[in-house]
DNA sequence: TCTGGGGTCCTAGGACCC
DNA sequence: TCTGGGGTCCTAGGACCC
């Protein structure tokens, strides 16, 4: 039987914003960027939240809803340097942590018993260490599965703890609504309230035949889910003995959306262009080469299509994504709609390099020597101090000199 | 409710090969 | 040349998570 604990910082990004300004505290306060730009909540105060302000809601309607509230500007290096220190401070309690996103985090406690006490008592501890040495709150969920130990850290916040003893999974799940089981969206919710599911009881009675005929292999994991069960079984894995293998990403992807819609080939070649380097550098950050490229259009009317094309070797070099991408733009544009955003998605992985690029073979290396001194020079002086020249184009190129705040992904950075 | 940005995983159809 | 079946790769779209 294993002991799991799922740890979910409260209002993590909220609550950091805190401690760099602690007249913040106890104020509805709104991170995602100002109240009258294009975007959404990334997070909340609970005083936000007693006006019904949520993430992922339009930061315009949040505006609507708490015109007082303080809106501000993320600051994602704030955050992985407090991820950072969340993760410090776990791994004094196992060496079985792994985070599973900036302010989330499983820690098998398994074992630990004679150490630190029984579950509820090495909680409390962890709860005090964490507020002690961070300055922030966290919310425990204590179970034999991580499903359950994720569920109920949320049936625990804010600031709580909440142990499911071993045996009582069934009768703590069955009154939930079937929207708590994390992979349970939207839709799925959806589906599942049209057939008269309402709640992980209801779900937990349904066959798994039945399932797997309306809702196929994913019935069949649902079915799972509904018991509390993890994706591999209950005893299954031990995760950091089995090692990942899924070292680095599988996908690199950015894109913008523009303040107002837009239907000017310079600024989105621009914009296509300025994305692209950013894909490239982080590839070559990696160690990375990438077969595919694909292009991301959002229109006016939110339709979204993406178009990609696999290049005969992997490249991961800025022209050869700057020049496919282009090449994607001008062949599926409908000229007739405006675009709303614009983005560019690197996947198909290796980390040997291609053979052939649009750069003959002879010139590759010198290419890539070029290209360590403008990662080196972006290192030192910002992003904006190299470019590549045609990431800057036309109008756009004479916004950016009056501001550099023009540059999408220049200045402060949204979460 | 006028809807971000970075990811992961899944499905489904067609091409192509044996 | 009245036509099966499987495997793999590629592409497009969508659900979902934080």
């Amino acid at each position: 039987m294993r002991t799991i604990f799922h740890v979910d910082m409260d209002a993590f990004f909220v609550s950091v914003e805190e401690i760099f300004d602690p007249s913040l505290k106890g104020k509805p306060v709104v991170v995602g960027g100002k109240s009258d730009e294009r975007g959404v909540v990334s997070a909340a105060s609970y005083a936000a939240r007693k006006f019904g302000i949520h993430s992922a809601m339009p930061l315009r309607t949040a505006c609507q809803r708490c015109p007082h509230a303080i809106f501000v500007e993320g600051h994602p290096d704030r955050y992985r340097d407090y991820s950072a220190r969340v993760h410090t401070v776990l791994q004094q309690f196992s060496p079985l942590v792994e985070m599973a996103s900036v302010d989330e985090a499983y820690v098998d406690m398994t074992g630990t018993e004679r150490l630190l006490g029984p579950p509820l008592r090495s909680a409390h501890t962890l709860h005090e260490t964490m507020k002690a040495e961070t300055g922030l709150n966290c919310s425990i969920g204590i179970a034999t599965s991580r499903l359950v130990a994720k569920i109920s850290s949320d049936q625990a916040k804010p600031n709580g703890i909440l142990y499911v003893m071993p045996g009582l999974e069934a009768s703590f799940l069955a009154p939930l609504e079937v929207r708590r089981i994390p992979g349970v969206g939207k839709v799925t919710e959806k589906n599942l309230h049209s057939i008269g599911i309402m709640r992980i009881g209801d779900l937990a009675g349904l066959s798994e035949a039945d399932l797997e005929a309306r809702f196929g292999k994913w019935g069949l994991a649902l079915a799972g889910k509904a018991q509390g069960l993890d994706a591999g079984g209950w005893f299954d894995k031990d995760f950091s003995t089995e090692s990942s293998p899924a070292e680095g990403p599988k996908s690199i992807s950015h894109e913008h959306t523009f303040d107002h819609d837009t239907q000017d080939a310079a600024q989105l070649e621009a914009t296509l262009a300025h994305l692209a380097e950013k894909v490239a550098r982080r590839l070559r950050d990696h160690a990375l080469h990438a077969r595919t490229i694909q292009l991301k259009l959002r229109y006016s009317d939110f339709t979204t299509i993406t178009r990609a094309h696999s290049l005969p070797e992997p490249t991961q070099i800025d022209i050869d994504l700057i020049e496919h991408s282009r090449r994607l733009l001008h062949a599926n544009w409908d000229r007739r709609q405006s675009i709303r955003l614009i983005g560019i998605h690197a996947s198909g992985f290796s980390e040997e390099q291609g053979q052939l690029s649009l750069i003959d073979g002879g010139r590759a290396e010198r290419w890539r020597q070029a290209l360590q001194a403008t990662d080196r020079l972006r290192d030192r002086y910002g992003e904006s101090a190299v470019s590549l020249g045609s990431g800057l184009r036309g109008k756009y190129k004479e916004r950016v000199q009056e501001n550099p705040a023009a540059l999408p992904g220049s200045g402060p950075r949204k979460v």
